[in-house]
DNA sequence: CGAGATATTGACTAGGCTCAATTGAAGTGG
DNA sequence: CCACTTCAATTGAGCCTAGTCAATATCTCG
């Protein structure tokens, strides 16, 4: 998995999205060619680069293939604005585990469990909370018995108690 | 002045833009032809509807002029996201009204006053605030002399201290 | 094993939300 | 032109969620 962020003003870290198997990154770059974002790597990984002009490419030969694709990028950064600015740190948190283990499934690694493999620190920057809170309701949400965790791995317990609280 | 908004499970609105003269409205369309956000006018307003047989003639025309603009837009909700994950209520309004300036001046309005044409309430929705946590923040930069109301006219009286606040 | 990073937990604080009442603005119809 | 209605804005009081600060505990990795 990584993790794509910028820096601002200040020199402060904002956590822009995290990418995992098969996702393109730094789409981004399209508006001007500037790399308006940052990326690191939170495990090994293997990256497959791929130049405008093969991009360009692809376009021709399945046209509006990118727009599309750049479409759905912004219809997706929109649910997210969603979560931002509605919801508490429960839901958030909520929201952003189904998020993740969607992906993971659409990769096909199925059963109902995945990697957590960012720090919480990074998970509340990505979800606008301090890392304490995400701890405390991990915790809370561990308790509540709709997740487990044991060091990096998430197991899903009950998929419908979060889809509770994430759709509100 | 258009307000773009999606509706969610619960039948609550969430603003997700308020678009100008200039703006194209509905790109998220291209996400699979469905629609996924509304819109409401604020206010009496001529567009210019736009089919997606002529979009495609103008990507044939112009090829990655419309990847450009979505991926343009895309940096730009990347800056609501930033600004909905870490900044506080007197900051996201600063940068709310900043970004409202420059779209003015851009469309030419210059001088340094703008129209205010949504209500406080779907301001506070778009940043994520209650609609009476915007109209004490109004309040309070107005007693600051960073900016004056008169109506739905805003003034910047000292857009320095705005940008001050608003990048922290 | 040791060091640095990350996670966990508690106590306290504050910013913003909710609820409620009032004022003000804008439009409607007689 | 003025009463009447309606909706937006304003202001206050109290509460509550999440942030901050600080102290351990635990993990990870060389």
């Amino acid at each position: 998995m990584i993790k794509s962020y910028i820096t601002d003003h200040n020199g402060r870290e904002h956590v822009v999205t995290f990418r995992g198997r098969g996702d393109l990154l730094g789409l981004d770059g399209l508006a001007e060619g500037v790399q308006t974002s940052s990326a690191v790597a939170l495990e090994t990984v293997a990256v497959c680069t791929l130049s405008i002009h093969r991009l360009e490419k692809l376009e021709r030969r399945f046209p509006g293939w990118l727009c599309k694709l750049l479409a759905w990028e912004l219809v997706r950064g929109r649910t997210t604005l969603q979560i931002l600015g509605h919801k508490d740190a429960r839901s958030r948190l909520a929201a952003f585990l189904l998020d993740l283990f969607r992906r993971s499934r659409v990769r096909g690694e199925s059963v109902q469990g995945f990697n957590l493999s960012m720090s919480q620190q990074d998970i509340g920057n990505y979800l606008g909370l301090a890392g304490e809170t995400v701890c405390r309701v991990l915790s809370s949400l561990r308790r509540s018995r709709l997740i487990d965790i044991d060091h990096h791995r998430l197991l899903i317990r009950d998929i419908d108690g979060l889809r509770g609280l994430a759709f509100n």
